[in-house]
DNA sequence: AGTATAAACGTACGGCGTAAAGAATAACGA
DNA sequence: TCGTTATTCTTTACGCCGTACGTTTATACT
């Protein structure tokens, strides 16, 4: 009965994250999906119910890129790789990247490396809810320092301006004086050292939850 | 030489604010915000350059709403209030908090809470490059937790749907097991519970930074 | 071959951010 | 006091967005 459809949802998303690599988050409309696929806007509406639904997709994607690391290397190494392996994913689609913070894992590929984490927390001697807390902080943790990465959260931190009216600069550094003092070395340091610290913590904190033995 | 202005950045900053909680983002749009002024979109564009800007003040209005602790409690404490605080906030506009992801603090009012961290972190021994550190990891948790949470992030999880086919749904079960049984464990838990939780992993693991005596 | 049906297309609508140009108003120098 | 001038505000309009709606096209089954 149907015709054989020249486009397909995998297709969309695949061009779609193209477009997002390549273009930016602002160069994905409809019209310029749909321009890079051949086709018309409308088009795409007959495999994605709305554009947030080919977000979603694209979501999907990024996801099922990140490695489910192999069983028997440990709880602590398993939390490690995956979320490196979320992070190198992100940075190498930093425009696609928000997109995983606004969709959580859904397509069977996408859920992975969720099971593998899970199965190896369950193996370790987590119980379901401390596995569910664990993967929350984790989650939380590595999110937080993408978003906060990507943004160029911290970049350049140009002190504060004054108030309102022409008030002399010095003020500031008086107001202000630790901002100042630290605020630089915010942009400074490296982030992946950065990354593998607070993951580290983390884990170390993790620990604890176990029952020890 | 100036007109008394009708308007000024605070008062429209404040009524993008009340939109914002009121309506949700998707609801503030120049015309709207104008309307709620009583006034025509492009007169906002005399106080801000675009709308981007208009959302930067939102946020600073955001920022400095976060209590500054007083000095004198110690690091962990004052660390602790910070974020507590900070959550506070966000929880407070929903709506609005994403703003606080995408631009740091600026202005005066906005950086009191970091320079009341900062000097609490360099008073307890902390040098600039570890407390930017400590900074850092503290954020991008509070900010991920955020995220997650407004998100509706693992609200419901339905876990993954078949393929794309008609295959029947206990396949799922079987490809997914632990993510069937620890998923719903994501929804059900405490929110404010797990944040202080990754909160004193990270304080705990901030020890070790300190140089022992 | 005929027909049902899903896919693709074209057009159109309301709304968006904001550029541009003119009108209105308040503070200042004379 | 009265222009002069700097600023605010208004009006109009442009190009773009997502997408509702109706039509055309191309297949697969009877």
């Amino acid at each position: 009965m149907p015709r054989k459809a020249r486009l397909n949802e995998r297709a969309i998303a695949e061009a779609a994250l193209a477009v997002l690599d390549a273009e930016g988050i602002e160069a994905l409309t409809m019209r310029h999906l749909a321009e890079k696929l051949s086709t018309s806007a409308m088009a795409l509406y007959n495999h994605f119910p709305d554009k947030d639904a080919v977000l979603e997709a694209v979501a999907q994607l990024l996801l099922a890129e990140i490695e489910a690391p192999p069983p028997g290397i440990g709880w602590q190494e398993t939390a490690r790789r995956i979320m490196r392996s979320a992070r190198t994913v992100t940075l190498r689609h930093p425009h696609a990247a928000p997109l995983i913070a606004r969709f959580p894992p859904r397509t069977p590929d996408a859920l992975a490396f969720v099971e593998a984490g899970f199965r190896s927390f369950r193996a370790a001697g987590f119980d379901p809810h401390s596995t569910a807390r664990a993967y929350r902080a984790l989650v939380a943790y590595s999110l937080g320092t993408l978003e906060v990465e990507l943004g160029a959260y911290f970049a350049a931190h140009p002190a504060a301006q004054a108030p309102a009216g022409s008030l002399d600069q010095p003020s500031v550094g008086r107001l202000l004086p630790t901002v100042d003092e630290v605020g630089p070395e915010l942009a400074a340091s490296d982030p992946q050292a950065e990354f593998e610290f607070g993951l580290n913590v983390l884990i170390t904190g993790l620990e604890a939850l176990l029952p020890h033995r």
